[in-house]
DNA sequence: TCGATATATGAATATATATTCATATGTTAA
DNA sequence: TTAACATATGAATATATATTCATATATCGA
């Protein structure tokens, strides 16, 4: 958790050099910013996709629905490893189950997925990973 | 570090009830799926985005470039952490400095990064936080 | 040069989390 | 009902990482 923001212990940085503009910056700033909760609940979205495990679950899943031995076989993972990991990506409504007989089948739950997944790759490639 | 895979650990998930299409499944998605070194730089990328103190960051950038003490003035946050965040975000190329003087101004250095923000506010506001 | 300011960074610590193991739950077929 | 299979999950462990503290580096003005 890296929410533990307390004042007490920041340093006393008051002010830098350029004294006159800087608070109405940093006030200015601070008003524009979304409310600490959607920043806190974007982190924990980005969270999600920050695994490498998540990642290859995900991106086997854009082909199409899967079920957990086959998601298992494909990314080479033990099935309690899936399991664990689809069970995250289930919280944040990224995918979605199906149950047909012994088998859960795994599909995606939201489009943004892709898109986001893709601009990803193409900042990793502009910039080199 | 989540790239332990280990073939001789894996549970014997052979084939589940599908078993004639199960292994053509198995062997079209892995051949659709970007290599590993692509999907761990992808992860690598989103793990960066899933801290709160980075997304504040960045999202205080969105606006102007800032020196570091107003930066931790505006997320109110020690001077020392948030110079190593920067130092993670300047890593993955997502922020680049500029000296002048005693201060160091921070500015955000890729497009896609509004945009991925953006996607992964549009997610959290349809699902739910 | 010296002191003040701004930033960067190594080390230590606390916390978070991914995987494994063991086992529980749920489903089907015999 | 029992056995076999598929999946889910709690607990333990190992690893990763965010923050803090102390201190180093860098720049500027007196």
């Amino acid at each position: 958790m890296n929410e533990n923001i307390n004042n007490s212990d920041l340093h006393s940085v008051e002010n830098c050099e350029r004294v006159s503009e800087h608070n109405n910056i940093v006030n200015e700033i601070q008003n524009s910013m979304p409310n600490l909760d959607t920043l806190f609940s974007l982190a924990e979205l980005f969270k999600v996709f920050g695994d490498t495990t998540r990642i290859r679950i995900l991106c086997a899943l854009f082909k199409k629905e899967l079920c957990v031995c086959e998601i298992s076989e494909i990314i080479q993972m033990g099935q309690s490893a899936v399991s664990h990991q689809l069970r995250i990506l289930r919280a944040s409504s990224l995918v979605r189950v199906r149950r047909d007989g012994k088998s859960s089948y795994y599909s995606l739950d939201d489009e943004h997925i892709y898109k986001i997944f893709k601009l990803g790759l193409e900042h990793i490639l502009e910039k080199g990973q």
